[in-house]
DNA sequence: TCTCCACATCGAAACCCATCTATATGCAGA
DNA sequence: TCTGCATATAGATGGGTTTCGATGTGGAGA
């Protein structure tokens, strides 16, 4: 009956993660998990916080129109990015607290620990 | 020829990220980027740093065994966890600093600004 | 009004991913 | 060596994703 020198023994204590919680945050990790998008939410960071104009982004990536459009609108649902409609422009900015966000919600640092 | 009433007139003055590094980066976030990885990342963070047994990590997700194999495959691959190897048991644990990595990659907040 | 331009949406094709069952591997005790 | 257990791998399947060309939409100038 002694099964200490057979078993895995391992603690775990842990409060487990809810199935929705994991679902919403797989889901925002989705948004960003793809090189194109890698790119472009990299030069929506490093722009005017006022945007960027779309045929801006279309002709740096080396892919067509309407993949570039379906890449933001991605993004725009995962509430990373918005958009501003100006003229028949569209211009198209990163929301830093929702990066921010799942950027801590990334990192294994305890609690406690951040300042 | 004033064009200045019809461009979008964005400035675009971003040193633009490479191919390589985009890629690297959306396999990683590709990594995370799962309601099971997360669940998985999530148990192993808020647990003691030695490891946590698969056969403990199997049956509260709800999912056959080879599945969570397969992911724990997944996250080893992608250099966020580590494995070890103990009896007949495996034990998993978290690569914290690679996971602090990716998160601090993700933060948009400029690095001027973190203390 | 007519046309042009920027951007979004549609529908199809190619590809990748998560899951399963079945099976292999490898360690340890009898 | 044989058996049993924990974990990994293989192969198949269903579902989701990225991409494209074609087309729709809506604003602005002629």
């Amino acid at each position: 009956m002694d099964a200490s020198a057979l078993a895995c023994d391992t603690p775990l204590v842990a409060p487990a993660m809810s199935d929705a919680e994991a679902e919403a945050l797989a889901q925002a990790l989705k948004a960003v998990a793809d090189p194109t998008r890698v790119k472009l939410l990299h030069r929506l960071i490093s722009a005017a916080p006022d945007g960027v104009c779309v045929c801006d982004l279309t002709a740096p990536l080396g892919i067509a129109q309407p993949s570039v459009s379906y890449h933001l609108r991605i993004l725009r649902q995962a509430g990373l990015v918005e958009r501003r409609q100006e003229r028949n422009f569209a211009y198209f900015s990163v929301r830093a607290e929702a990066l921010r966000r799942l950027a801590t919600l990334l990192d294994p640092t305890p609690q406690e620990v951040r300042t």
